[in-house]
DNA sequence: TCCGGATATTAGACAAAGTCCAGATTGCCG
DNA sequence: CGGCAATCTGGACTTTGTCTAATATCCGGA
């Protein structure tokens, strides 16, 4: 997939087919996560939004992640027990997972096959299936 | 599989098989587990083992908990982003989790077929694979 | 049985992630 | 400019989990 560039500038726009409303907060998250198109966590993002000067706030960093998942912008991604990862990449994928260092990276999943599961319950629909390969170094 | 059970008594001896000196409150932590066939959070356990009366500490709880997951008594279950789940299924398996009620559900292992998985990184070996679909009721 | 060391448990202080709220700011429209 | 909705904020608060130093329990040997 041909990759643009994430300037700021973008941002708004992006924000904006998301209908979310693109304030100076919303544009500098959304282009933390985008430029890098890492897995970060708020913690992360936090420190990355506010380097130069702190300039966004904890309850503000939360309030725009969670606004942001809430509208498909990010996709939240839970392989740690400690800390929420908020991924940029929506498109479906996997994760591996390196426990000793909790480095996150994405698997495609168009060479994944998964087959066998079960039926839903019924009156249930798939909200999403997350397929997470724990590897450590060897011993 | 036919399944045993789960006494009090009998406790000590699987603790005995993993490894684990059976005390009073190690049994009492994995009765709660084995005898419900449950995914419980510490909390959950704590609760249960104090219903009476008041006779283990969280630290304990907390303690005995990271013991058993070290032994290889129980796993660990990753879905929701503020507690950690204790599953006394130790057999390959994947989760069934339905997001607005909490609730977790088992999926043998049997039936299900990952295929086309990338190739490891050089020098890590696969810990696990978990395989969680997270499920919600029909709007 | 008594002693001493190793093992296990404990209360409570602490830390980290995340939530909540009431007040201040901002942006926009008339 | 004045009003209103939307947004942002500091800081208190909650929850989950960790740590520590003191105590209690267990067990093997004299
Ligand atoms: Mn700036
Ligand atoms: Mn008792
Ligand atoms: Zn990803
Ligand atoms: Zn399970």
């Amino acid at each position: 997939m041909m990759r643009m560039h994430y300037t700021r500038d973008n941002m708004a726009g992006l924000l904006r087919s998301h209908d979310i409303n693109p304030t100076h907060q919303r544009i500098e998250i959304a282009h933390a996560l985008f430029s890098r198109q890492e897995h970060l966590s708020a913690d992360q993002v936090m420190a990355i939004v506010n380097t130069r000067h702190s300039e966004t706030s904890k309850a503000t960093v939360y309030n725009t992640l969670k606004l942001f998942l809430e509208k498909g912008l990010v996709r939240e991604v839970i392989v740690d027990p400690s800390k929420v990862f908020f991924d940029p990449n929506t498109s479906p994928h996997h994760h591996l997972y390196e426990v000793d260092t909790g480095k996150l990276s994405d698997i495609d999943a168009e060479q994944v096959q998964i087959s066998g599961l079960p039926l839903l319950p019924a009156g249930m629909v798939t909200e999403g299936i997350d397929l997470i390969v724990r590897v450590r170094r060897k011993a």
